[in-house]
DNA sequence: AGCAATAACCAAAACGTTTTGGAAAGCTAG
DNA sequence: CTAGCTTTCCAAAACGTTTTGGTTATTGCT
């Protein structure tokens, strides 16, 4: 039965309309006997309060807004997607709130979205599933006043930004080291886009890696490329052409792993034993593929759901101050990356 | 400035909030005049209607529900999600809907989110992007004769349902004759949860490329396997220490295959020289993986928006009938197939 | 000039809730 | 028995729109 409303569910409990959200809202000013009997009639009449009518009254709408990129970077067929919403949604649902998604293929249009979102108080808030440089979604989150937290760090205004973010660096630094440990003084690095924050953290860790060994931290060591295909292809043969090429690359993301895996054995180099990989995310893959990936598991879900928990808080207590919540990661060891081998020491 | 209210906009314009709204409906009964004036006034203060109030009004939510399982099949880590999503996404945001996500880790929070949605009016309709046998979820939404279409072939009451699929018995018919054309004799099938349609239509159209060339369909050949870690590596431990172990294997998703042929390397078979594979999906990985996937493309892109054109149709006018839609697939050929070796028929 | 028809607008009701400000009824204490 | 409190409930306003049913100018026709 659909369409039932507060008004009959009170005429047939012979109560006023107030009473019966009274009794919704379990107002203790309502007597426990007059709740028993409106609860009834809520139950029998088949009555479910309308969303639109109670937002619209409280000026709430107990939704949350996510914002997802898409095709900017390819990769984004990337499983940390439905891993982090699934964080975001297990705490959204279990604090009674929904998700409105908001995706766009260009940045004008995921802008657009996000307006559209605030300007009709759709959502309560927002929370932002990437990081780049100098994005004007966030600087008109913060001219609004919106609330709203970015997982991954913010390139601008971070303290006054609350971010749910791995500490990238020293992730970087680990991994790298953890090379070098094993023996390695070439090491090469792959990112994806330059804009990405993330990207540029892991890059600063390996980098800082690097200084603390006394190794170079040379260019041509280095590979941009938003996608692994024909670009990505040709700029691992030329990094892998020139007079020292790398024994160990650190790679920022586990779906790149495994196509460069395949791009270096197609070159005739073995993984791990010619050259050692590791990477980031430990994503369900980098645990089937072969070889099993050394990689950094950054948590994902929790970034999600520590991301929902801190908009919501924030949400419901505007004067939440900003924070920074730091995900642990934990450096998974399998067996992309092993000791240089003593061939090419010899 | 947030929270400007059509009542001033009017004021300001000096005319009645009814006219106001009538200018955003771009309504015949305004003069060009007034239309100005308003809109003028309008842009001045930085109006943008309310959302709620206008869904209140109107009865309508202007948004959709996106159904996504989790859990139940970890393999929904599956870059199919994303690339779904943008599908619904795209046609969405073009018809001014927005998207209400709901997931759920057990089929019962599946149900209870969907509840929500339905009972609570927060959505005109909702697409699932699952499909399984005997769906509480499905013959709830029947039953309330709420406007829903499925992504995928329902698995009852196939005639009353909009759904947007493949012609998946066709395409497991043709991917498995390509096996068999290829000389191949001994051919398995590995697939993912027996409850899914998806599965079993896959299968069904590897019975018939089968029984089609005279080739035995045998209980030994065909795995199901939730998941590919260590329940998987066994099965397929299983299926390759059989007397005549296949030489070609159908798999129902590339991650799926992805997995298999790791597993295979580990048990000393090569692919393709020792064991061909073809799969379905053609996610991206499927071209950088080694060896590149012959696959199944089922234009995921494309059951999105099918979907959400379909869904919004419904909605708009609910005297549309159930319309089944069948997205073409194309299959894909790369190296992860070729001829049965002649070392094998020596 | 006078009447009907049309164009342009407005006032008020409706959508389904929550919330505010009382009012009635029941109790306690003097 | 009455003044003052509680307890329990209700009527009405508010939330910000859309829509219905008019009302007033304006125009067209004779």
């Amino acid at each position: 039965m659909l369409g039932v409303t507060i008004k009959q569910v009170a005429k047939a409990a012979g109560v006023a309309p107030s009473t019966v959200s009274r009794v919704i809202a379990d107002h203790p000013r309502i007597s426990t006997a007059t709740k028993k009997r409106v609860k009834k009639a809520m139950k029998e009449m088949g009555y479910h309060p309308n969303a639109n009518a109670r937002n619209l009254a409280n000026r709430s709408t107990q939704s949350i807004g996510v914002v997802m990129p898409t095709s900017a970077d390819k990769a984004l067929q990337n499983p940390f997607f439905p891993e982090v919403l699934r964080g975001i949604s297990a705490v959204a649902h279990h604090l009674d709130y929904s998700l409105l998604l908001s995706t766009g293929e260009t940045d004008e249009e995921m802008q657009e979205g996000v307006e559209r979102m605030v300007y009709s108080n759709r959502v309560d808030g927002i929370i932002l599933l990437y990081s780049q440089i100098d994005d004007p979604v966030v600087n008109f989150l913060l001219e609004q006043d919106f609330p709203f937290v970015v997982v991954g760090k913010p390139s601008e205004r971070v303290d006054e930004i609350t971010h749910v973010d791995n500490d990238n660096v020293r992730a970087g630094k680990d991994i790298t080291s953890h090379l070098i440990n094993l023996g390695h003084e070439n090491i090469g690095f792959i990112g994806g886009s330059q804009d990405r924050i993330v990207t540029i953290d892991r890059m600063r860790g390996y980098e800082l890696a690097l200084k603390e060994a006394g190794l170079p931290f040379l260019k041509d060591y280095r590979i941009h490329t938003e996608f692994l295909k024909s670009g990505g292809r040709q700029a691992v043969h030329e990094l892998f052409s020139i007079p020292d090429p790398p024994t160990g690359l650190v790679i920022a993301d586990d779906l790149m792993s495994i196509g460069v895996v395949n791009m270096l054995e197609e070159f005739g180099k073995r993984v791990p034993q010619d050259v050692s990989i590791v990477s980031f995310n430990n994503v369900y893959l980098s645990e089937v593929t072969r070889p099993p990936l050394t990689t950094v598991d950054i948590h994902i879900y929790q970034l999600g759901s520590q991301a929902a928990k801190c908009l919501i808080e924030k949400v419901k207590d505007r004067s939440e101050p900003a924070k920074r919540i730091i995900i642990p990661y934990e450096i998974k060891h399998r067996a992309s990356a092993t000791e240089k081998e003593a061939s090419s020491k010899v």
